[in-house]
DNA sequence: ATGAAAGCGCTAACAA
DNA sequence: TTGTTAGCGCTTTCAT
């Protein structure tokens, strides 16, 4: 810059007004502008964006966080969660002219520095589990933030955050196996988290199945892994015709080890996952599942975040996308013999 | 970091040295170290990343670009191509503490500005059909720059290339099919590109038949839209036993159209894909493809970037990664009737 | 062992 | 209409 300033025989002053003022006046003479402007055009002069952010004291860049002791998300394999929601934080995001970043580790060497280390002018925090380490990360953080996902209570209120509405989405689920004639249906979880997504959709698993007068009893909440706990629940014998599992991964596996028990899929037992990530249509029978809005929740998110960050004071709200549900191949009506009981 | 300094009694140089000089030798007595230490947690004193890479001239960051003329690419719905490259680009660059980012549009006003605007130590540029403005876009960046995918003749030796084997691929797939027993094998692509990786395929295709004696004429080059063009080849009378696309989603549009024309698929007509995005496991019957090494790609150009970025003049490799085959449900043994001319 | 000074490239307030 | 000055937060000579 120093240097087309020389060639137009200005100052710096004036050739950043010429070339990057948008106000309206730009108060040069169109003389000098033009002596700027040929003279940037033949030292190939451009603009250092980085410097002008640096003393902006903006980047117009967010960053995409996804927690502590988590294995980065994948975008390529394995269910296309991470990948629809990354779709929808960048399509907000560039919508409003930001650039998305993500980051290695959680960036610098201690997570409290990344979160405020001045590279973003707002942050979207990703995390199915948070750990109070987590919880305590986003307490600390000084730049705007928008989570995505049901956050513990004490979260509430303290920033926008974006979730879908797991209780409509089981309560879906639930309407459609009931309709189908099914009585006794499993919810079926892996592991025990301190908070999670999956206790919100065990709760009003629950919720729902006592308020429907369907009797509940221990037995019908499992508890499993993918591989020996989803085989054990087969080799028993059955107790039920339906079940709802907290996620797509953990339906695909008794999908696909039914077959192995004797268990036809959906004649002797229908099941249905939950995020309905393409994932779904690789399994065989195609898998029925409860849809989350995912690239919405993405878009959703980079837009609260964005309002944040140019000030927009607003209150902090919790959005609830609805649900929907995909039918597919695994759900048919309930087996008569187990029906009634 | 003044008001660290101020409070700890010592100038910024000195808080500068106690908290991130990584040299063996801090030259602070442990004293005045341990005053500037509480004083930066009293304050909780963040350093500003953002402000250090300024000032060092280096943004540990590298910008993942995808050519103009371009819609952004997608990573969670259709083809599962830039996910899975773009996973392989994060786990290069994050192994070596680079984050990355993805930018709007192509960022600033003008594309030009935007590969050297000093956000980006280094920058990926990842287009499959390089028009002749995004050839001198290429041609005009300042910054380190890795080139995924071929490239026209005249891009080759400036920058390191990363590629897959496409002749290979269509080496692998025709000797499957040639293998079945099929001799009257058709190339199917889309639309005419002035260069692309379709073309590269093609001229594989036609020079592989030709070596091998398998009589070609034009009507073996398929040139159709994922529609129309489709449709129409399919209610003309059988010319061939096998189609071999230039992507998946055009071999899936024949797959999926088939039926409709009274042509069973694998048994009168074997479709071969390319690319074996697991999009293949979402077509029935399930596509048979060949497959890119696309996470490998991704992650070898982040690995060439950060060592163009750190200095090592080395030469500008191109670098060619073998092809599979995945076989899954839509090749078959050629039908008597057509095989024989 | 510590401090003073300069400067990365840019823009904005103020002065002329 | 144009120039002067100052400073964003940090690091790095170089001097003390």
């Amino acid at each position: 810059m120093r240097d087309v300033a020389a060639k137009a025989g200005v100052t710096p002053t004036v050739v950043s007004r010429v070339l990057h003022n948008k106000a309206t006046s730009i108060r040069v003479s169109e003389a000098t502008a033009q002596r700027v402007r040929d003279a940037a055009k033949e030292l190939e002069y451009r603009v250092n964006v980085f410097a002008r952010n640096f003393r902006e004291r903006q980047t117009n860049t967010i960053g995409v966080l996804h927690g502590v002791g988590f294995d980065r998300p994948i975008l390529g394999r394995g269910s296309r969660y991470f990948g629809a929601l990354m779709d929808g934080i960048i399509e907000g995001a560039f919508r409003h002219g930001y650039a998305v970043t993500l980051c290695p580790r959680l960036m610098s060497d201690t997570p409290e520095d990344a979160m405020s280390d001045g590279r973003f002018d707002g942050l979207i925090w990703y995390s199915t589990v948070p750990s109070d380490e987590n919880v305590a990360m986003i307490r600390a953080c000084s730049a705007p933030l928008v989570l995505i996902h049901p956050q513990p209570d004490d979260l509430v209120g303290c920033f926008p955050i974006v979730s879908c509405d797991n209780a409509g989405g089981v309560a879906l689920a639930l309407e459609h196996l009931t309709g189908l004639g099914h009585r006794r249906i499993a919810f079926a979880r892996q592991g025990d988290q301190e908070f999670s997504e999956s206790n919100l959709r065990r709760d009003a698993f629950e919720s729902w199945m006592r308020t429907h007068g369907l009797l509940i009893d221990d037995a019908d909440m499992l508890v499993v892994d993918p591989e020996d706990g989803v085989e054990a629940y087969l080799a028993a014998p059955p107790r039920h015709t339906a079940i709802l599992a907290h996620n797509d991964e953990l339906a695909a596996a008794f999908v696909r080890r039914a077959p192995a028990f004797g268990r036809r899929i959906p004649e002797d037992l229908s099941v249905v996952g939950f995020d309905s990530t393409s994932f779904c249509e690789e399994v065989r029978p195609t898998l029925t599942s409860v849809s989350q809005p995912l690239e919405a929740i993405g878009t959703r998110a980079s837009e609260l975040l964005v309002a944040r960050i140019v000030g927009e004071a607003l209150p902090t709200p919790g959005e609830m996308l609805s649900c929907g549900l995909d039918l597919r191949e695994t759900t048919a009506k309930a087996a008569q013999t187990l029906s009634v009981r």
